[in-house]
Parts: structure tokens; C-alpha cells; sequence
DNA sequence: TTCGTTAGTTCTAAATTGGAACTAACTATA
DNA sequence: TATAGTTAGTTCCAATTTAGAACTAACGAA
């Protein structure tokens, strides 16, 4: 399967991938995040060629992660802004970097520290239940068939590929 | 800039892509967390080549996120399991699968959902803070120079290179 | 003896990437 | 008016990486 192809898997990790998945991307987001708008600013702060930049802001844009914003006219500037959809990557950013600050230490402590402006802690973040805000961990989550699948397979839509991809806790009709 | 010197910069953000950063490596630890654990049933699930698999789980287990054990012999066989480090990437796995859910639904919801055992509902995560447990917005959150890039500063280690990439809001000395 | 299972490795053509130079549309300065 | 500077790209080619398919190895079962 290519790269290009992935999408069409039925798994929001992989649809979510096939649009920031890329080397690049998620750095690119998290220049973004730091307010890093535009385009030779990121060259320099990412070490990216100039051409995979390119590359990849125009998909990023055409995805609805990013918008292209004027910001001066003669010349004509863009920056390169967060939209909505773009924000709501800010727990997988963070998370990332929690996990680096955590894991690929160096020795020195986390590069970059994240203050709570509502608390004033320095704050490492956690992921927490949206509906009893208890910490989230894997072992108290259960998995289970949702309306995507069930959907797709009352239609007839699930081809044999799509069932033998599916994660083993899946039994019954749909696998 | 090689992806394989990604992990020289500076930035908790990047060292951790510079692990698990590759295409199909996340996808790789989906199917970890949903309890696919040997090497046919990855190579089914995902669709990745036979190749490319057998050299993510190689580089995965060399950096930690994944242990090989054997769980049986005669003939000898191993499965991947995920490390204390790879467990706690859940948090990233979990984002980017609700921001799929939420993004780029095909219009038949969520193909697979998560239960909270503790509380017994469907949920989606939320990022809260460590410290006092209220979500963790954007907006909310100031960035700040940690320990890891004062202490390279104080012992002269900043090359030019790497404090031209420090994000806009490191002021003074340091940038 | 032959088939099936599991976990890989090898090979080649095709696609992607990095690096460096080049272009375009302006503005600022001498 | 000539020259340099800024910003945001595009073009080109060599080098690296990937997909796809076939092959290998070590064993167990029929």
C-alpha cells in the first residue's frame, strides 16, 4: 500500500496520519505553535529545503490545517496561520513533547518548559476522560465497534481487505 | 538537514519525531495499543511491505518503545510489546485518533470508539493540566526557556545553528 | 514427503528527498 | 538610476527510500 493510499483504511489514526503523518509536518505544526508564521522563518528555525516547505504548506493548506493569510500587500505576503482544525493538534504536539521531555532527555531537563497561565505551575500535561476528568490511561479505556464501521458494514461497504484490517477485539458479523 | 540528524536540534518536539516520526511508525504503535502484536497480523493490518515493517520494529525496539519477547520456542517466536515508554505515547496515539474522528469523518462517525471503564462512558480525551486538572488550551499556555537550552548556553553548546531554530519568544542572552 | 505457519530477507523499479542554485516581485539605500 | 536586500517560492539532479513481489529458513502437522 502506498503512503497516498492510506486514508482509505477505516481507522481515524490513519485517515488523521495521512494529514500530518509526514516527517516534516508535525514540526512544521509545531512552529506554528510557537508562532512561527512564515515561510523563510521556518526554513531556517526547521532545517527543511526550501522545496519540501513548499510541499508541504500547500497540502496543509489545502487539508484546512492551515490558512494562507495576507499580511502586507506590494509585495503580496502570506503567513501561514493555525486554523481551527489546526489548533485541535495542540494535545498531539504537546503530547509529543512531554513524551520527549520525558523519554530523550539529555540530561539537561526539557528544552522548552509550558507555564499554565490559569495555575502558574509549570505544567506537564495529562490526558484526561471528557465526561469524569479522571487521567485517561490505556488500561481503563475498552475499544470498541463504533457507528463508522457498523455503518459502512450494513451498507455492504466493508471489503475483505477493510475486515482483515480491523483490530482483533472486533468479533461478530463486521469481522 | 538528513530526517536522521532531526534529533540533534534542540527541541523535545523533534527528538521524539526523530522516533517515532516515520510514516508508518505510529501506525505501527496503533496497532500495538489495540493488542496486534506479531509480525503477520501487523503486516496485515497496516498494509505495509514485509521489508519496512521488519526495519520499524527493529528501530523501535533498539530505541525503547517496544520489547521483543519470545512466546514460545520451537520453533522460536517473538512478539512486540510495548515498553513503559511506548505505553506512554498513548496520549499522542489517542489525540490524533480523536482528531480524525472529529476532522475527517466520512459522515458515518467514529469507526471505533472508546469506552471509559472507570466512568462507563464513550469519551473523548481532553488534555488537562498536572497541576490543577483544568483543560489545557492553547492560549493558556506560556512557553518559556527550560533548563536543557540554559544549561547548553551556559556551557557554551549552543552552536550559531541551533540558536537561530529557538522559537520567537526566546529573548536575551540565550538567542 | 509435502504442506502450512511465522518471521523474516533479497531484489528491482519507482517515488521521494536533499542540496544548491535560480526566479520573481517588490523595497530601501547610495 | 544602479545596487543590494527581503520574502517566497521554483527548478534541477543526484542520492536515498519505498513498494511490490518473490524467496529463505526453521520448524510442526497430516
Amino acid at each position: 500500500m502506498r503512503w497516498n493510499e492510506i486514508d482509505t483504511q477505516v481507522c481515524s489514526v490513519a485517515r488523521a496520519l495521512s494529514v500530518v503523518g509526514d516527517r516534516w509536518t508535525l514540526l512544521i505544526l509545531r512552529d506554528c505553535f510557537t508562532g512561527v508564521r512564515r515561510f523563510d522563518a521556518m526554513q531556517k528555525s526547521l532545517g527543511i529545503t526550501r522545496h519540501r516547505l513548499s510541499d508541504r504548506l500547500v497540502r496543509l493548506v489545502d487539508s484546512g490545517v492551515l490558512n494562507k493569510v495576507p499580511y502586507q500587500e506590494r509585495p503580496l505576503r502570506h503567513e501561514y496561520r493555525l486554523s481551527e482544525m489546526g489548533k485541535e493538534l495542540y494535545p498531539v504536539v504537546l503530547s509529543l513533547a512531554h513524551w520527549g521531555d520525558k523519554w530523550l532527555d539529555d540530561g539537561d531537563g526539557a528544552p522548552i518548559q509550558h507555564v499554565h497561565n490559569n495555575c502558574g505551575h509549570v505544567v506537564r500535561s495529562v490526558l484526561a476522560c471528557s465526561e469524569c476528568g479522571e487521567a485517561l490511561e490505556p488500561r481503563a479505556v475498552t475499544p470498541q465497534v463504533g457507528p463508522g464501521i457498523m455503518r459502512k458494514h450494513e451498507r455492504g461497504e466493508m471489503g475483505e481487505q477493510d475486515a482483515e484490517r480491523l483490530p482483533p477485539f472486533v468479533k461478530g458479523p463486521v469481522a
